[in-house]
DNA sequence: AGCACA
């Protein structure tokens, strides 16, 4: 067998990433991308020297882990081809809940960052362990979203219209997501009003199965999107 | 290519 082949893990390690894509953005469109393949229970990425260009992202199970390990492969990913494989090691995030001990010098590490850590996602509710809190898998949550207006929905069309959006949402971000379907042609947003965003496919069915993908999908935890057609 | 947990 060959010597790089590395045992299936709940972890997945990325590289070839762009590295110009900055931490927080690239934690996001990570979490975005691999929800589609089961719940994350944490995204670590790096930017040191050694450590730019990979990520790691854990899931709850390991067969998720491994449907994105196949679905991910040369994935293109703010135009470089993804690389995917497991990691190496167990990430520290699940150490300690499932029997195995951490390794010593690890624990006090572990607690002082656990620590630093809740009180991050308290300041800002978006931490990717707060996932855990969440459903995700496929994405569908559709009775969180609602109404989002009293109007009939708009008939199909080639045209999606997308609310929900966190603020930061970047149109690379969407286009991550949305161009895995086939007749992609567009992200437009509109930055005088965040939460909100145009994607253009060629024709009406293929904007209906990103549609049906896509509705509900959680960009962050607390973020499922709404996805309806267009008024046109 | 580079396997960490800022």
């Amino acid at each position: 067998m060959l010597s790089g082949d590395i045992p299936p893990n709940q972890t997945v390690y990325l590289r070839n990433l762009n590295e110009k894509v900055k931490k927080e953005e690239l934690k996001r469109s990570l979490y975005a991308l691999c929800s589609q393949y089961g719940r994350i229970l944490d995204v670590v990425a790096l930017k040191t020297p050694k450590l730019r260009g990979q990520a790691w992202v854990v899931f709850s199970e390991i067969t998720a882990a491994t449907n994105a390990f196949r679905g991910l492969q040369d994935f293109d990913f703010y135009g470089k081809r993804m690389r995917v494989q497991y990691a190496k090691t167990k990430s520290d995030c699940l150490l300690t809940e499932d029997g195995s001990s951490a390794p010593k010098e690890k624990r006090k590490k572990q607690e002082e960052k656990a620590e630093k850590k809740r009180r991050a996602e308290e300041a800002q509710q978006s931490g990717p362990n707060a996932a855990a809190a969440q459903s995700n898998g496929t994405g569908y949550q559709a009775s969180r979203l609602g109404k989002t207006s009293q109007e009939p929905p708009a008939p199909p069309n080639n045209i999606l219209f997308i609310q929900n959006l966190p603020a930061e949402t970047t149109s690379m971000m969407l286009q991550i997501l949305f161009q895995q379907y086939p007749g992609f042609r567009e992200v437009r947003i509109i930055e005088a009003k965040p939460g909100i965003a145009f994607v253009e496919y060629e024709d009406d069915s293929q904007s209906m199965v990103a549609m049906q993908a896509l509705h509900g999908f959680k960009i962050t935890p607390y973020n499922p999107m709404a996805v309806s057609y267009a008024k046109k």
